[in-house]
DNA sequence: TTTATATCGTACCGTTTCGGTTCCGTATCG
DNA sequence: CGATACGGAACCGAAACGGTACGATATAAA
């Protein structure tokens, strides 16, 4: 469904400190790795998949390295992760498996709507880019997108999400 | 980190049910796995998570069952996944472990803002209930923290995400 | 041209947790 | 009292997550 991982994590962390040394230097992998205290071949690799994924551009050779392949407030949050997590499947009934279950009306009657959550979270966090990232955020100096989308509703729950 | 797994999409389908019958009349876990073809033990399960997590009242003995909480328009999504995914980590920096190595600067100066990617999301959903996932909403009537949240700028990595 | 450097691709592996099950205890109504 | 239904704990196979290893390829400098 929507997962987001330790993984992913540590690629947004990677990217945050390319948004942050937003010089036209490449980065190796051994840099960032001793800089972000990240294992060097989990970075090795999270680098390859965002390389390949068009968020890095890639240099080869001794003077080789990384860098980010567009402004840093170009590259949204979203797009990162589903780089990193790969396509999403919304429900397992829109996979293109043959379910005839799926035809029992009080079953998927109800079940589409589950896009909704998905549409609402990648909308959330297509306000966000790497460059807002890089600085503190205070709470009165957010994105649009996350401020109109804070409650107003008191939440009832645990509020650790 | 932040994940929603096959477990909370089938609470959220057994919720949307509650919703959807909204009569007090108490619903048991077979009738409901039989009606969203769910396996039971699985759907006691979660029954059982969401009646502890106070979203259902349950009632024990012959004639018992479960029925919600509050009105489904009291109930938000954020709520349900609060409560079947358990308290959610913000980041393994703040979980009270001992971790030296995060004085390091150039290391933890950008952990932090990681936080502001959870707070994007939940306040997102928790601009959606239970009563929005009743009925299938058009684009147009869609609740404001949602339709406020669409990006302005064009998603350039794949479209799933 | 040679050599050192650093990315690229693939395949591998231990551990965790996810998804699902089973069993028994407890409470309620007829 | 006994049938029904929730409550809680322990258990298990399978899948992924997180991390590793190794060789191939491309570039720049000597």
């Amino acid at each position: 469904m929507f997962r987001m991982t330790k993984l992913t994590d540590y690629g947004i962390v990677l990217l945050t400190h390319f948004a942050a040394h937003d010089d036209q230097v490449a980065h190796t992998a051994r840099e960032l790795a001793l800089e972000t205290r990240l294992p060097l071949p989990t970075v090795g690799k999270l680098l390859k998949q965002l390389s390949r994924g068009g968020l890095l551009a890639s240099q080869r050779g001794t003077k080789g390295g990384y860098i980010l392949s567009r402004p840093a407030r170009e590259i949204t949050i979203s797009a990162i992760i589903a780089t990193l997590e790969g396509p999403v499947a919304i429900t397992e009934c829109n996979t293109g498996e043959s379910h005839s279950r799926c035809e029992h009306e009080s079953f998927c009657s109800v079940r589409p709507n589950w896009q909704i959550i998905n549409d609402t979270i990648r909308g959330a966090l297509e306000g966000l880019t790497l460059a807002d990232m890089t600085r503190p955020l205070t709470r009165s100096a957010r994105p649009a997108a996350f401020s109109s989308a804070l409650p107003v509703r008191a939440p009832e729950g645990r509020s650790a999400l």
